[in-house]
DNA sequence: CGCTGTCATGATAGCGCTACCATTACTTCT
DNA sequence: AGAAGTAATGGTAGCGCTATCATGACAGCG
């Protein structure tokens, strides 16, 4: 009786998927109707709403996304490019958007850079051929071409962890203003001879801004800023082997202020091996707030960033965009905040 | 001269994208050719191809992989469903998953199933939506719904973390051996009152898995195998806090085994800020090896996995498989390190 | 009674790309 | 010389879905 679907020569379907149109005749309607049943439930009746529902079930269908995308140009996916995963502060930032998205029916993209711009512009070219509903990306520093393509994109851009005039949606904090912060307490602490270590700042250029505004605090207080750039990336091991660098290069350093937690972390617990007092012999301060700053014995001196919550921020900022309605805030800055340990 | 493309009323394109019959048309090639000289450059001749990769350089032409999915029905993307990415151990063997597969021009779509696996039927639904070339996910225990998708899908599935009877590939660590061997350590060192903590264990039934080691190494000594199971995911604080549980509850405890470094380091920490001596108080052992155990002393006494490894590992035998070639190993043991420490 | 409006459904025609088969021009072999 | 293979290119017809417009049914209204 039941005619099959017609099979000439040419086709060129996987004979095991289950399509719409099969669920749409299984459901007696035509396969629009069985597509607005499942995508725009309020567009067809209650009765057609749950036969097409039951063929689903029934048939096992899984909607081809792929053919959807192509055919609505809307996707669904939301491309994430961050430049590190070792680095857990983006990791951080991935999970504040990843549980606000998901809970929307978005999807993640995700990418790395490992901190190069042209391998970004890369991404980014990969993820618009996907058609993605929107893209966050960290940081504000991009590549003319990818600048070039973002621009005229007409999707929203959200670019995170760092404040300035972005393309388009930006959510960060000041990381001038942090390091000078930081500064500020260690001179107001009494020390003076002030070392800050890095890792890669060309490439972390977020660390770079941070030194920048450490710089500017101490010159302000005539004080010199010496700076220590690490050839590795942020991890307690570099931090560890930093501490014996700056004694060596600076013996009569009283404090270091570190780009980040692990590296501060690292020279601290390596310090505390040493029998060096902290702060006595040598006072340290980190960058991030990390939870393993407040553990340790003396707690870390550090600047606490709301990681996760920028991630939902921006997530939730990306998802009023995307649902039509007018922006709240196009920038937000989502702040920082000393946390005086007894590192210091 | 040159003719416009149809510009009919029923089109629904979006004018200002780029398509690949215009680069045909501006290289003077037919569309099929365009895309050959694109994705099978061996398959055309120089010039053509040049002359093609000159017109998408000129026209700034972003190929539709959308479209080219649909047509192809393969996709270049690749699921990667974890069950936190809280747990720095997930995120660490994505990373190395997506260090390897964004090379080979693979993109990773990322889910977070929170420990749920009807979440990840949902995200397994989805993802197949996408016509994914493959699926990695986390450990081997999936819902029936699941199961079943999977088992008609076609395409390659890596399960990572975990060792046993697979659905396809499967890379991991035998977790009820890892256990015993820690457990066996901590009587080796002469301690007979031995309290597991774990987090959440039927969620992370892995660590379960571990405990089921550790007890049966205990019983088969004729020792008692106490159990603290906490509400929260493991962290260095929950670790602190349930080392004040343990002492309350197991007053005599010679030993605790964590079920990670997370709990084992926050539980040593703790210790020290108390002023209780490790190991002569208090013995600790964790279970990941953190980079964190190595640098708080004492030492912590751990079983060190291969993360990245792993992630590098079941990244290079998908891309084996997806290229067509004859599977390597079905399954990888990658094995465990007992790193005694000091807190032991 | 026809006019307009709303609701539910359907027919048609793509979305932008590539699989499949054909065609042409050569080369190589017997 | 003719058969048979190979390399480069193109025409056609989809992939599975949804935007768009059209249709029919029915209600409300003067």
């Amino acid at each position: 009786m039941s005619k099959d679907l017609p099979t000439n020569a040419k086709s060129r379907r996987r004979p095991e998927q289950v399509t719409l149109s099969q669920v749409a005749q299984a459901a007696g309607v035509s396969p629009i109707t069985a597509s607005r049943a499942l995508n725009h439930p309020d567009k067809v009746s209650t009765s057609t709403r749950q036969s097409v529902l039951q063929s689903v079930e029934r048939l096992g269908y899984v909607p081809n996304l792929v053919a959807g995308s192509l055919a609505s140009s809307r996707s669904r996916l939301i491309a994430i490019i961050v430049p590190s995963l070792i680095n857990s502060v983006f990791v951080e930032i991935i999970k504040g958007l990843q549980e606000t998205l998901e809970a929307q029916g978005y999807q993640i993209l995700l990418g790395n850079t490992d901190y190069d711009l042209d391998r970004e512009y890369q991404l980014v070219r990969t993820f618009l051929g996907w058609s993605c509903s929107a893209l966050v990306t960290a940081g504000l520093r991009h590549n003319d071409a990818c600048r070039t393509l973002l621009a005229n994109w007409g999707h929203p851009i959200m670019e995170v962890m760092e404040l300035g005039k972005g393309m388009d949606l930006n959510i960060g904090l000041d990381h001038t203003a942090a390091g000078r912060c930081m500064a500020n307490h260690l001179i107001d602490r009494g020390y003076q001879r002030i070392v800050y270590v890095g890792a890669r700042l060309s490439h972390d250029y977020r660390a770079g801004m941070r030194y920048l505004g450490h710089k500017k605090m101490l010159k302000a207080k005539g004080l010199e800023a010496p700076l220590l750039e690490l050839n590795t990336l942020g991890s307690l091991q570099a931090g560890a082997e930093s501490l014996a660098q700056v004694l060596k290069d600076y013996p009569a350093t009283q404090a270091i202020h570190f780009a980040n937690d692990d590296l501060a972390a690292g020279a601290l617990l390596a310090a505390q091996r040493q029998g060096l007092s902290v702060p006595d012999d040598i006072a340290i301060a980190g960058f991030n707030g990390l939870p393993l700053g407040q553990h340790i014995t003396p707690k870390l001196t550090t600047i606490l960033s709301p990681r996760e919550a920028m991630g939902r921020l921006a997530a939730q900022e990306l998802i009023r965009r995307l649902s039509g309605k007018s922006v709240y805030r196009r920038q937000h800055d989502v702040g920082f905040t000393l946390q005086v340990g007894e590192s210091t």
